[in-house]
DNA sequence: AAGGTATATTCCTCTGCAAGCATATTCCTG
DNA sequence: CAGGAATATGCTTGCAGAGGAATATACCTT
């Protein structure tokens, strides 16, 4: 994997804010669109281009595509999203990025809306349903 | 300063060339082009691009302009500084580049060449002058 | 003042995307 | 099989920036 290729990665806002969201578990295209509120063609294709060069992998199921950070990302991702922890505060659309994460979460752990199961799982850990008496981070 | 544009200084390989040079100490415009192989124009660019965004500070001194990374670099250029120390084995030509730099420190501590005196302050440390009986780095 | 050295700037061309629109592909459901 | 949902791809336009050539600027030396 190309040093450079990474860098160009972080290099748009769009794709930060991707890796800003992927920190918190796997997600499929629909819901970046609904969290970034964006197109759907841009979402899939920096998406895409992140995969291309090496920094996310996808799984297909049924024809939900699934995006994650790989389990051992290059050190120079996995710095990078540390400091991206940082930079919430030069970001501030980071921190609603994950608010709206958040509410995502609950609402299909409610049951509302469809999800592939290997994401739901992530996501639930991070946001039990409504029946479950444990708590919510 | 802008966390896109701190990137955007990431994705030129030449840009990281002088990144990985200037963890050494400060170096002035012909000490990049005689070490780099590279036109005067291109490092005067890069330096000045590099400037602009926050990412360097630049003095002069007589008709040399002497860069530097800044006392206290943002977090990020600070970490991404890190990780190309770990990226050598990538960028082969950062070994070169550093080799190079010793030559030179070498050739202007013992007088052979011209330099700025503060550059040449920062050199000797690294590389004494050959009446010197301390040891080389 | 004249010439040399170190550096910056301007103009030009060329490439790499980002973004949008339309369309294709894949899979599911009735 | 028809239709719908989720995703990907091709095409086009526009802009940022990389690199080169020529030129400008600033400072030093003689």
């Amino acid at each position: 994997m190309d040093i450079l290729a990474i860098y160009k990665c972080f290099c748009d806002p769009t794709r930060l804010r991707i890796l800003n969201l992927l920190k918190q578990g796997p997600l499929c295209v629909c819901h970046f669109q609904e969290i970034l509120d964006e197109s759907q063609v841009k979402m899939s294709k920096h998406l895409g281009y992140m995969k291309k060069h090496g920094l996310l992998e996808s799984s297909r199921v049924n024809n939900w595509t699934i995006y994650k950070i790989p389990a051992k990302p290059h050190k120079l991702l996995e710095e990078n999203l540390k400091c991206l922890q940082d930079c919430q505060g030069e970001m501030p659309v980071f921190k609603q990025d994950l608010k709206r994460h958040q509410s995502l979460s609950k609402r299909l752990a409610k049951g509302k809306g469809d999800c592939p199961a290997p994401v739901l799982e992530s996501l639930i850990p991070c946001c039990p349903p409504a029946s479950s008496t444990s708590k919510c981070c």
